[in-house]
DNA sequence: GAAATTACCTGACTAAAGTCAGGTAATGGA
DNA sequence: TCCATTACCTGACTTTAGTCAGGTAATTTC
C-alpha cells in the first residue's frame, strides 16, 4: 500500500478522532456517566435486546446487568420478557427515557450542526459530500467475503433478495419458477461456490460460481445490497468468484444478464468480459458475456 | 442548516467511531492503558515539555505527573531539566521508550492499512482522497477569527509570515520599508481591526482593515497557512472584515494586490470586488479592487 | 529583594469502567 | 427426560481515569 495514502489515512484518523471526541465530550453526557448515556442511547425509542445492546457496545453480561438495573433505579427504562423466549428480555424507554432519549438526538444534532457552523456554504457542502463518501466507503472496506453453503439461512435471505428485485427490475417481471432452476440450489467445492458478503454480521450481498462444462465456470446471482451500493462490492464479488474458478483449475467464467440491468452490464465489461453467443436457454437473458482466465 | 446534512455528519460520526474505534482497541494498547500509551505516543522520538503534553492531552497537572512516573518507572522515559528554565521539564524517549514507540508507530500504519485493504485500488484512492477532503476541511472547520491588537505576538507572527511569502513570490521580491509604510501598524476599532485566525489557539492566518477615506475601509495583510489553504479561510478573513467594516458604517472597502498573486485576485472578484484605477502609491500594487457594502 | 506566579510534584481521594466466578431460570437437543 | 446450553443476574473484586489540596523550587514582577 502507497505511503502516502497511509499518511493521509492517519491524518484523518487524527484529526477526525480529535475534534469529534472533544465535541462529544463538551455535549453528549447530561450529567450521566458515558457508558449510561450511550446504552440508554442505543436502546432507542423502539426498544432493544439486552443481548443485542451488549453485543453493539461491546459489554460484559455483568457489567450491561448493571448498566441496565442502574437505568432501571432512575425510571428510565422498562424491562419486560421476549414474547418468544423467556430467557431473553427486552428492554424499552419509560415516557421520562423517551424524554431523556430526545436530549442526546437534539444534542447529537446540535453536535452536528456545530461541526459545520463556521463554514461557509460552499465549503460546507463539499465537507458533507467529502463525509458521505468517506462513510459509504468506509462502510465497504468492512464487508467480508465467505463462501457458504447455498442453502443456508443468510444465504437463502440474499436469494429472496435477488429475485424480488429481479421481479421488479425486469419488464417482464420474473418468475423463480423459470429463471432459477432447481439444479442450481446447492453449490459446493470443488463444483462450485457461494460467497455471502456481510456487513457487521448482516449479509448485504451474494455471488455464486457453479462448474458449466469441463473448465468453465458460470457467475450467477450476483446481488448487493442497496444499502452499501456504489463502493464496488460488486467488483470484489466477481473478483473473488474468478479467483475461485482459477483455483479450480478453470479457463473460462461466463455469464448471462438482462438488459435491464444497465450497470451490471457496464461492470462485466470493465472487469474484461466481452460478449459471446447465447449458451443457455434462460428466458431472461438478453446478453451473454465470458472472460478468459 | 440542511436536515440532510446533519443527517449525514451524524451517520459520518457513528459509522467513523464505530469502525476506527473498534479497531484502535484492537490495536494500540499493547497490554498498557489508553494513557499511558497516548502519553507515550504523544511525547514522540523528538521529546516535548511536559507542559505541552499536558496542553495536547487536556491532562490535569497531577494526572500527567503520575502518568511520568509511571513511565519512568519502566524505564521508557528519561525526564531532564529545561534549558532556560528551571522550573520546566523536558521529557525524552529511552532506547526502550524509542522502540515502543516504533511499535506504536508500525501499529497505527497498520491500522490505516487495514482500513484500506479490503479495497479495490479505484475506490481505495477515493477513500483516500475523500478522507483528505474531510481532514481539511474539518481542520478549517476548527479555525476561530478573533479581533486583536496588531503588535502581539502572534499578530506580529502572522505579519512574518506574510511578508516573507511576498518577498518569496514578488518577481520584483519584497522590501518592508517599501511595502510597509509604518501609519498602518496600529490598527483598532474604530478606525479598522487586526483579525487573527487561529487553529488549536495557534495563529494560521490574519487580515486586517483601516481607515482610507470618510467612509472607506482599505484591507491590508491578507494571510492564511499554507497549512489551512483551499479551505475558505482567505474567504471568512475577507466576509469578517467586510462585516466589521459595515457595522462602523463605512461604504466600501478597496484593496490593492500583486500581479502574482493570482488567487487572491480570483478570489477578491467571487467576493464582488471590480477593478477599480489606483487609488495609493503602493510600489507593490499592479491591481486595485473595490467592494460596495 | 520581597511577593506573586509558574511548573511540576505528592498523597489522598472518588467515580467509572471493566472483570470474574458463581448463581438461577428457561430452553433445546440427545 | 435429563443434561448441556443460553440469557441474564449478583456480589466481590481490580484497574483506570480523573480530581483536589497542598506542597517545593525556579522564575518573574514590582
Amino acid at each position: 500500500m502507497d505511503r502516502q495514502q497511509i499518511e493521509t489515512v492517519r491524518r484523518f484518523n487524527r484529526t477526525v478522532t480529535q475534534r469529534i471526541g472533544a465535541l462529544e465530550d463538551g455535549y453528549l453526557h447530561r450529567g450521566r456517566p458515558l457508558g449510561e448515556a450511550r446504552f440508554l442511547f442505543e436502546i432507542g425509542p423502539d426498544g432493544a435486546e439486552v443481548q443485542e445492546l451488549r453485543g453493539r457496545l461491546n459489554l460484559d453480561s455483568g457489567y450491561a446487568s448493571r448498566l441496565l438495573r442502574s437505568l432501571e433505579r432512575q425510571g428510565l427504562v422498562a424491562v419486560g420478557r421476549h414474547v418468544a423466549d423467556g430467557r431473553r428480555r427486552r428492554v424499552t424507554l419509560t415516557e421520562t427515557g423517551l424524554t431523556e432519549f430526545s436530549a442526546y438526538d437534539g444534542l447529537s444534532d446540535e453536535l452536528a450542526a456545530s461541526l459545520l457552523s463556521s463554514l461557509g456554504e460552499a465549503h460546507r457542502a463539499r465537507l458533507v459530500a467529502a463525509m458521505a463518501d468517506v462513510e459509504r466507503l468506509l462502510r465497504a472496506a468492512g464487508i467480508m467475503l465467505e463462501i457458504e453453503p447455498s442453502d443456508g439461512a443468510d444465504a437463502r435471505w440474499c436469494l429472496e433478495q435477488y429475485f424480488a428485485e429481479l421481479a421488479a427490475r425486469f419488464e417482464e417481471g420474473f418468475d423463480t419458477a423459470l429463471g432459477a432452476s432447481s439444479d442450481e440450489v446447492l453449490v459446493a467445492p470443488p463444483d462450485g461456490a457461494f460467497l455471502v458478503a456481510r456487513l457487521d454480521g448482516a449479509p448485504v450481498g451474494c455471488g455464486m460460481l457453479r462448474r458449466d462444462g469441463e473448465a468453465i465456470g458460470e457467475i450467477k446471482r450476483m446481488w448487493v445490497s442497496p444499502s452499501v451500493r456504489g463502493a464496488g462490492l460488486a467488483g470484489r464479488l466477481l473478483a473473488r468468484l474468478e479467483a475461485i474458478a482459477r483455483e479450480y483449475g478453470w479457463t473460462h467464467v461466463r455469464l448471462d444478464t438482462n438488459r435491464a440491468l444497465l450497470e451490471a452490464q457496464a461492470m462485466y465489461r470493465k472487469a474484461g468480459y466481452h460478449a459471446i453467443a447465447r449458451y443457455n436457454a434462460n428466458p431472461y437473458a438478453d446478453f451473454w458475456f465470458e472472460k478468459a482466465l
